[in-house]
RNA sequence: UGGGGUGUCGCCAAGCGGUAAGGCACCGGGUUUUGGUCCCGGCAUUCGGGGGUUCGAAUCCUCCCACCCCAGCCA
């Protein structure tokens, strides 16, 4: 039974319709089984969470299952590491194979035996070409490719080559093993695709066992069928390979699963290649694969989105076949969207400007009461200090200040959040720069927040921290780590490198109030007027929080000045 | 005439012969002790282009155009 409320909260795409389809038809059973299939040479990033959400979506949705395979046919490639890192990426974005973790290399003696019926069926052959004559030999896109000199072997010594290359007796590259086909096909990949090569190196889950290592296209649709897939949802360019996937399926006469194909994701601002992302990281432009700059899993985690957010995210963007680049600014409306709901709001100032009110008590301190979240009083309050002495935003304050500047000004009120409205009366400076260095206000008794004369209205309302009582702390600010929405266009002989962003990270020394004390890694805040911020895993000490900017609040302050500014 | 795909608002994307959903972005206005949130309103006479079929076409036919993918013993 289908869930009826699943039903309606998921846009229409065409995976779905086809799998509805074959649902009402009784195809597979009435079974729908899909598979996340990584191969672990680099970290998954957002591009992946699409394919994981639609995959593990669908599977969930129908009731269905969905697998988590590793593709590791290419031992030079990959690592322990990956393999650990994505099964954590997935968990981070609750998703759940239960018992289903799977390895191509799971399947190595079961494509080994189906490689020798090919063989006994005339439909594999040893080839002694080597790489470059393989390539010759294959033609181009417009000319047709030449049949190999090899091609015609016999069964008998086919079966032998083939086993010999098993045992180690050639070096790399001296043999390999190729479906017979079709080298006139206008189909690439249909000219006696490469099924086996030999490569004397050790695998990083299995070891030494094997020197010839199945190619990806014998090796994939192979590993779909044992686990009976039904819909093996990939990506654009695989659609070329479908007939041969199709082909060795039925040359075996093994259970069929049905390959669809959809668009994978880009998005404006950054790059979703494995190859790019893993430039940075060795070449050291980031901080590792989890920089909070990074668009991978576990540097958009680092950073502070929250798996909600990103699994509605890949939700919004539908599931198409035309190449679509995303606007960043979606990601960002979907995240801020659910933070917004969950996170409770704080007091920092990240550019302090020393405030004191002449007429407080030197030595009295009040106990505010503030509320957590405004979205959900369920959040409770807390006490906050006030004292004679503040800190405020120095961009509240302006001397000569422009048309609709709401904030403080010389003569000017204000409200303080949860606190008094005050009154700028003196602006201090440093003689030699002129730059501002504090302000003298006055309070007004009358106007505390929660009493009898709060109902008097300023135009604007401040955070603000309490000077003596406020933590210093570590405050990142992170941008887009590309300057450009197209991080690849670039002039003739440059490369995305030259988009790189050299503003996309700022530290900064800021004042937070003192609840913030032993925030703990990874706790998400909003920082009232700022943004949101979460607790760095990385840099973070017990009782020494830093925080990463996840996102800023919108800002439409920022849009009039851009707007008054032409 | 190498093969395979795709073209609906600035960005995504529904639609599948009955007269253009929705989201993001953007622009107005209201509420607000976050210039946040929330609310209300605006935003494609038109679906890459030309022909045709039909009472009726984004949806069917036809020709054309543009863009993407494929020549790894990578995935």
């Amino acid at each position: 039974m289908v869930d009826a409320d699943k039903k309606v909260n998921v846009p229409p795409n065409f995976i779905r319709n086809i799998i509805i389809e074959d649902l009402e038809r009784g195809k597979n059973e009435g079974r729908v089984h899909t598979r996340f299939p990584p191969e672990p040479n680099g970290y998954l990033h957002i591009g992946h969470a699409k394919s994981i959400c639609l995959n593990f979506g669908l599977a969930h949705e129908f009731e269905g299952l969905c697998n988590l395979r590793f593709d590791d046919t290419n031992p030079l490639k990959e690592e322990e590491e990956y393999i650990r890192a994505i099964q954590e990426d997935v968990r981070w974005l609750e998703f759940d194979w239960e018992d289903r973790l799977f390895f191509a290399s799971d399947y190595f003696d079961q494509l080994y035996e189906w490689a020798i019926l090919l063989i006994k069926k005339g439909k594999a052959y040893v080839d002694d070409l080597n790489a470059d004559e393989i390539r010759e030999y294959r033609g181009t896109l417009t000319k047709p490719g030449k049949e190999s000199p090899y091609r015609n072997r016999s069964v008998e010594e086919n079966l032998d080559l083939f086993e010999r290359m098993k045992a180690g007796e050639f070096k790399n590259g001296e043999k390999v093993l190729r479906a017979k086909i079709d080298m006139n096909s206008g189909n690439l990949n249909m000219r006696d695709p490469v099924m086996y090569r030999i490569l004397h190196a050790p695998h990083p889950r299995i070891g030494d066992e094997w020197c010839i290592y199945p190619m990806y296209d014998w090796a994939h649709g192979q590993s779909d069928s044992i686990e009976g897939i039904t819909h093996s949802i990939c990506t654009l360019e695989f659609e070329d390979h479908r007939p041969l996937y199709d082909w060795f399926i039925r040359e075996l006469d093994v259970h069929a699963p049905q390959q669809i194909e959809f668009a994978r994701l880009d998005l404006t601002y950054t790059l979703l290649s494995k190859r790019k992302l893993l430039k940075l990281v060795q070449d050291k432009h980031v901080d590792g694969w989890d920089d909070p700059r990074m668009p991978t899993i576990s540097g958009i985690r680092r950073r502070g989105y929250t798996p909600a957010a990103i699994r509605d995210f890949c939700e919004r963007i539908g599931v198409a076949k035309s190449n679509s680049v995303v606007e960043i600014s979606l990601l960002e409306h979907c995240l801020r969207e659910n933070l917004n709901k969950t996170a409770p709001r704080v007091m920092a100032v990240l550019r302090p400007l020393k405030v004191v009110l002449t007429n407080y008590p030197a030595d009295q301190v009040e106990e505010l009461d503030a509320e957590n979240n405004p979205e959900d009083p369920a959040m409770g309050k807390r006490k906050i200090p006030f004292c004679r002495e503040l800190y405020i935003e120095q961009s509240d304050f302006m001397e000569d200040p422009p048309k609709k500047y709401f904030r403080l000004a010389p003569g000017r009120e204000v409200r303080l959040k949860h606190a008094y409205i005050i009154k700028c009366e003196k602006v201090l400076k440093d003689p030699q720069s002129g730059e501002v260095t504090e302000l003298h206000c006055s309070f007004d008794p009358d106007t505390r927040s929660g009493s009898s004369g709060e109902d008097r209205k300023v135009k604007g309302t401040l955070h603000w921290v309490s000077a003596p009582h406020a933590i210093q702390t570590e405050i990142r600010l992170y941008d887009h780590l590309f300057k450009s929405p197209d991080p690849n266009d670039v002039p003739e002989g440059e490369d995305f490198l030259s988009n790189l962003n050299p503003d996309s990270l700022e530290i900064l020394n800021g004042m937070v109030e003192p609840s913030l004390q032993n925030a703990e890694s990874g706790m998400r805040f909003q920082f009232l007027r700022h943004g949101y911020f979460c607790v760095d895993n990385k840099f973070s000490r017990p009782g020494k929080p830093v925080f990463n900017r996840t996102v800023s609040l919108r800002d439409s302050w920022a849009r009039i000045q851009k707007n008054q500014n032409g």
